[in-house]
DNA sequence: TTTCGACTAAAATCGTTTTTGAGTACAAAT
DNA sequence: ATTTGTACTCAAAAACGATTTTAGTCGAAA
């Protein structure tokens, strides 16, 4: 009981910091201060500054996850609603996961390698569930039956990822949300037979 | 003639030398070097660097609108073959543009405010092509008529100027040309009534 | 119109010193 | 088994200052 709630306030502090500063500007110290631990609790429940950050990030993955399973598991909606759902909601979630962000500016200026099998994994699971969704509208007949799934895929891909940059690194998310639901609108009415 | 002369010869060199080692990178002595003409002269002809660069910057975009207007003046092409093929070919002609890249780069790190007017006229008479491309294509039957053409502007824009960092500063046209490909052809059909 | 060399003021580069910060060690307390 | 506090190491980064580079100018000559 004691022991996890210790966890939980450093990685609580971490997360506020690491948000707000970035990973290379948040110091281990400045951690320790703000969760009222010493450093070396920090030191005794997580290996290095890598590891808590990864903590961290991987907790904002979860609730990714969490927000796009409730449009999946949501036997009120078509597939065509849920993938154009999942896709608004996406970069949302997105737009708040202030870590996330962190890691992707890395991306562009020096690569956090030690987050990459978080990120892999994640780009799996996406993947994934993105695919049984184009399976499922094709199968109802919500969509043609000519696709070519793989494709589809990487298309979709190549549009939520390479748009992370502008959307969020230029802070562009305000200005291009109701283009972007636009397009989605217009991308899935091109899906259909 | 011979002034013509000088003045390409300048703006040949600073072309490439630009364009191999950045604005930055590249000095007005080496410039002068390779084109075998006496600094000087590079003032003679040019107010400053800045607007030696605009004028590389400039050919380019004179350039692409060249390419584009092939496209757009070809009277054999349907309004929706003209879309498909200004996007791709947009895309293509971009990647090309190694001084454009330059100025991208810039706006990510720390904006080169005297190519600002360059861009905005350019992006101006990109916007009113394919404004009247898309009401041509309304007219003529292709597309619904209920499309609300600004904010399919701004779409068009979000996806082409939000794609260029992720396509050309990453360096990830090859790998999503073909998926922007299939998007259009999708995102196409999705205007067809 | 073009060249050349010499010049200035500002910016970029470079090597050195100083400071910061990740991670450890350990004794003492729960 | 957890947690704290202090004190430490050592590598990396920031700060600093001296040095060099470079945009831009000037003027005389071709």
């Amino acid at each position: 009981m004691a022991i996890d709630q210790t966890r939980d306030k450093i990685v609580d502090a971490a997360e506020r910091l690491f948000s707000k500063f970035g990973f290379h500007k948040t110091s281990m110290d400045e951690i320790a201060k703000v969760s009222r631990k010493a450093k070396g609790s920090l030191y005794y429940h997580f290996a290095s500054k890598e590891d808590l950050f990864r903590q961290v990030v991987s907790n904002e993955l979860v609730n990714f996850k969490n927000q796009m399973s409730l449009i999946i598991d949501d036997n009120n909606l078509k597939a065509s609603e849920k993938i154009k759902l999942i896709l608004i909601t996406r970069m949302r979630v997105v737009n708040e996961a202030a870590n996330y962000h962190d890691t992707l500016k890395a991306d562009f200026f020096e690569h956090y390698d030690f987050i990459d099998d978080l990120r892999i994994e994640h780009d799996k699971w996406e993947k994934s569930i993105l695919k049984d969704l184009i399976i499922q509208g094709v199968e109802s007949g919500e969509f043609t039956t000519n696709l070519d799934v793989d494709e589809l895929l990487e298309m979709y891909l190549m549009l939520v990822k390479g748009l992370e940059i502008p959307f969020f690194l230029q802070n562009k998310y305000k200005k291009y949300y109701s283009s972007f639901e636009k397009l989605i609108d217009i991308f899935i009415k091109g899906l259909k037979p």
